[in-house]
DNA sequence: ATACTTGCAAAACATTTGCAGTGAG
DNA sequence: CTCACTGCAAATGTTTTGCAAGTAT
């Protein structure tokens, strides 16, 4: 990562201004509006770049392959809604969970995802309907 | 699922008989000690069939593809090992983890991967070197 | 016998890599 | 000018699918 290109930029761009984490593809098809000539290999190529960087952290979210959001921020945890499939940021945290692995194992840090349903779709009897569902992930 | 076969026993067994979740890669080469002429295939749609079938569960990692252990186990967890790749079954739980969530969320469920070195996979100075690297999924 | 299953090979996808041309410094 | 970077295509690696042959029932 040495110099500074468009392609790059609009990658950086593009994950910089999403709300959310995005997959390499949904990446590719934001910063396709800059460069419509952009290759996958090279967001490939960048989203590793902006890794080793530390700009941008993968989030890795059981079932699916990862998706990217932009580094910095506190060690966090995810908590899927099984209603609408939208994930959260739970500012907390357990502490060490070290203690639970077996004898012999070393453990140097862990995932944590809650499930459930997010306060918007929380079953009230009359009140408003639950979000729909806004999955992102092809293959979620 | 309608016929019992040579293949989808020896698969079956594969999976009962591990201590741990199981890729599709090693279920293929763990079956093959049994029926040497097994086919990828044929791992893909029996792990299908068994998981429809209620017989075996996914076990979801973060970033990586699925693997397959017996269902109706007790409450658990699992231990990924950043040398080997291989994951191991952690039967220890810090408990109800609701109170993580923000306010009006509901949580009914967790998901826990810790990482870092199972036994075999410890640095010790002189001892034997760690198992090589055993990983079956290209996305983990 | 019938038709579910299997094994092989090709197809479908996702990600990585090789290379010649492009462009940032 | 240089050489890192890009785009394309080919290579990898995983999972799925098409099909003819195999085999439970």
């Amino acid at each position: 990562m040495e110099r500074a290109t468009r392609q790059r930029a609009a990658i950086h761009a593009a994950i910089a201004t999403a709300q959310r984490p995005l997959s390499p593809q949904e990446v590719l098809e934001a910063a396709r509006t800059d460069i419509p000539a952009l290759g996958v290999a090279t967001v490939y190529r960048n989203l590793r770049a902006l890794m080793e960087d530390g700009t941008i952290e993968p989030v890795t979210l059981p079932g699916s392959s990862p998706r990217y959001e932009m580094a910095g921020q506190d060690h966090h945890h995810h908590f899927l809604c099984r209603v609408c499939h939208r994930v959260f940021d739970i500012h907390a945290c357990p502490g060490s969970l070290a203690h639970l692995a077996p004898p012999g194992f070393t453990v140097d840090g862990h995932d944590i995802t809650l499930y459930g349903q997010c306060s918007e779709c929380q079953p009230k009897p009359s009140a408003k309907r639950p979000r729909p569902d806004r999955r992102s992930s092809p293959k979620g």
